[in-house]
DNA sequence: GAGATTACCTAACACCGTTAGGTCGGCCTG
DNA sequence: CAGGCCGACCTAACGGTGTTAGGTAATCTC
């Protein structure tokens, strides 16, 4: 019963077989990504991924749980990305000024990755997902705007009722995030009666205005 | 060729059938309205919404044209009312202080129609669609938070930098939209590493941190 | 009564996500 | 080398979806 047959982890043909199934696995999930950013997540079916790389719908099924699990997995290289591409900003010394660089760069990633910030944040999500605490804390992007403002609290530079990091990173996140989507949903003229302003000169006016309103009066 | 033959628009019968006919759409709307926000757009069907009224799906055809144009008209009824609600607010006095309340109530409303909200403001646009020539609903709120802002800078209220009205609306309204986005798309525990604060108290420290942002000196 | 209108129905289409069960080539053991 | 197992992939199908074609029967106008 508890015989090792076919179960050699080291064996060299096993290993190429797991590359070739990572391989397909990966296909899998570039395919989706554009069908799913070109014609929208409930336009895209299983059927058309599978025929972009030459497969049959229910081989997708032995490489991920449902579609569902397909949105989640890109949703998380993503989340990656935006992580990645706000902490570039921890070089900069001051707190507060990584603070508005960071907002500034939000907006930005928002409108050069439409597609995928709609994922992450605007699409519906079916259900929780019990597999989406694979996203490292440390490259999360929220935790690494909570550090700056706890930062910027024990530096003493918010004026003194600001006490809570949690509601004040929310704070800031709505702004730009609000910013973001309405951008987003707003491409062209689709509200004739919205003159959208610049997106960044906005983004950077807004971020202005929150944080006067944050700090403390001698840094105004 | 032009002889009225069973078009009489002034018939008392058929003054009888207009109203039965707008009875039984009021009925599905009715039903539609409570599978939406009960169980999600997705996941409720035509067939679902008749059954609950006893007719069969292919009878809400004769009323509506499919099933997004259900959804568009009580997009439409309930912001009409968002709007209105948000002019209730102009029998107070200070405009300030009815921008801090439109943001507020924005937020609530977000909260209780979560569904409507996601579809006018989150959901991709498939295209402008020619015949939304029906006035947006959501332009009335825009159009009334624009002449506050006016209003507002008009009576000197805001610091002198702050001369486009449309940029700080823009402003404002991201705030407020941004924090209704997180919170509907996160409801639960989606994301495990976001400790969501209680979005009421959260926008009400928002509008006083951008209106501080905002306004000048004195009225600190 | 004749004919048009209409509110609703049944049946069906094409498609969807997903599952059950089979095929078949390569790997491991003897 | 023989033989069995494994697993990546397939075909076929299930129950569901939004939507359409075409029919029926009641009602209206003349």
């Amino acid at each position: 019963m508890s015989s090792t047959t076919h179960l050699d982890p080291t064996s060299p043909s096993r290993a190429r077989r797991d590359r070739e199934k990572a391989e397909t696995r990966q296909r899998i999930l570039e395919a989706a990504r554009e069908l799913f950013t070109t014609q929208g997540y409930a336009q895209t079916s299983m059927r058309r991924i599978a025929d972009q790389i030459g497969y049959t719908a229910t081989a997708i099924y032995h490489h991920f749980q449902d579609k569902d699990s397909l949105l989640n997995e890109l949703c998380a290289v993503d989340f990656r990305a935006l992580g990645e591409a706000l902490q570039t900003m921890d070089k900069i010394p001051d707190p507060v000024t990584r603070l508005r660089l960071m907002g500034q760069n939000y907006v930005r990633f928002a409108l050069d990755h439409p597609q995928q910030f709609r994922f992450m944040f605007l699409v519906e999500r079916p259900i929780p997902g019990p597999e989406c605490v694979t996203i490292d804390p440390a490259e999360n992007g929220y935790q690494f705007l909570l550090a700056n403002v706890r930062e910027a609290i024990a530096a003493g530079r918010l004026r003194p009722e600001f006490t809570d990091p949690e509601m004040v990173a929310q704070i800031l996140w709505s702004g730009v995030h609000g910013l973001a989507a309405i951008h987003l949903h707003s491409p062209e003229k689709t509200h004739p009666w919205l003159d959208l302003r610049d997106p960044d000169a906005t983004a950077a006016v807004m971020s202005d205005i929150v944080l006067r309103g944050l700090l403390r009066e001698p840094s105004a």
